[in-house]
DNA sequence: TGCAAAGCGGAGGATGCCTCCGTATCGTAT
DNA sequence: ATACGATACGGAGGCATCCTCCGCTTTGCA
């Protein structure tokens, strides 16, 4: 089954469009150079339109967030197929997390929002959950099957275990590499 | 070698050292019943002191979680010479990483600011830090020489990735102890 | 008992969040 | 081309929080 294409919010009307792409590239940029508590006004500002122009589309912070990333995710989700024709069950499992991982850090602290955002409620994340939960289980499911990791894993567990490595802040990435290595050890079955 | 004792800030003369300790107290109350983002001035409301007050003795938020949870943090470090002397080495790492994992989930979102400010720079944390390490290198070491876990593991390594799995804020307790068995495993030495 | 040092506390400036509504712009029907 | 209803714009302003600053009070000591 093919990943669910995203709903996309962006309005019709010229002027607003035009004003959509402003906000979210000011906020793409904003975000990864300053962080995900820049002030919204700020947004706004680089984006060359009013703040109640910001707040009308994106009723809440997290909403211009997921506008903004839901897109990338969405690639990683898509890169598990690639991963799951060419490489073995749990070598393909391995690189995706470790994408999934690269993902988080190339985003800094903006990793952390979208992995806590992973249980919430919002009509993007649902559907993104539920592209990276299926792409998510093919590789897990198969790896599963070949025997090379832990029969009783949950997905969500997998996932969380990898989205709090980057949590930290500032995590140096190699680092970060060696904790999923010790995540992916941690997959595999008990030796007996 | 035994820990460090904590520097304490607490003053000297009687009315500072009483609001200090309202202060501290009601931050405790609060912060655990509230989560880590009430306002300071709700804090110094209830300790029954002027925000001016709050601010000279805690200059930041971060000093005012520090004073709070500095003591409870000494208490697991604690726990780990106990363990390390009624557990094998395998076991009492493992019970240590529990109860450290255990401290986390009942401080809810106040354990995320705790382990990211583990890599910071203050006085209060460069002490604890030492402390923890110093726990964790013990039962680390005892457990790696024993050959029950892998000998290129990083005591930092482990303690980021045991504290990265309640900053996903609202994990169940059952799943986060999932997660810390997969780590758990992840750190046994690799089947040959 | 008197006094200097230390402490107190809240007014207030700065900033950010978010709402509301008068004005401007767009797309379309004529 | 024009007119008009729907849609969007944007910033003033209300509210909350952060944090600083400084005149007044309390304390501990001589």
């Amino acid at each position: 089954m093919a990943p669910q294409p995203l709903p996309c919010a962006r309005p019709t009307r010229a002027d607003a469009a035009r004003n959509y792409d402003r906000l979210v590239t000011a906020a793409r940029e904003t975000f990864a150079k300053h962080g995900t508590d820049t002030s919204l006004e700020e947004i706004a500002r680089r984006a060359g339109v009013g703040i109640g122009t910001l707040y009308r589309r994106f009723p809440s912070r997290t909403a211009l967030l997921e506008a903004v990333y839901v897109e990338e995710i969405q690639s990683v989700c898509d890169r598990a197929y690639d991963f799951d024709r060419e490489l073995a069950p749990f070598d393909a499992l391995a690189a995706w997390l470790r994408s999934f991982l690269g993902y988080g850090l190339s985003k800094g602290s903006l990793a952390s929002e979208l992995t806590v955002e992973l249980g919430k409620e919002s009509p993007f994340f649902q559907i993104c959950k539920a592209n990276v939960q299926e792409a998510g289980h093919l590789l897990l499911d198969k790896a599963k099957a070949a025997g090379e990791v832990r029969a009783d894993l949950e997905l969500m567990d997998v996932l969380r275990l990898v989205g709090g490595i980057n949590m930290g802040r500032d995590i140096a990435p190699e680092q970060a590499h060696r904790l999923l290595d010790i995540v992916l050890c941690g997959l595999r079955p008990a030796a007996s």
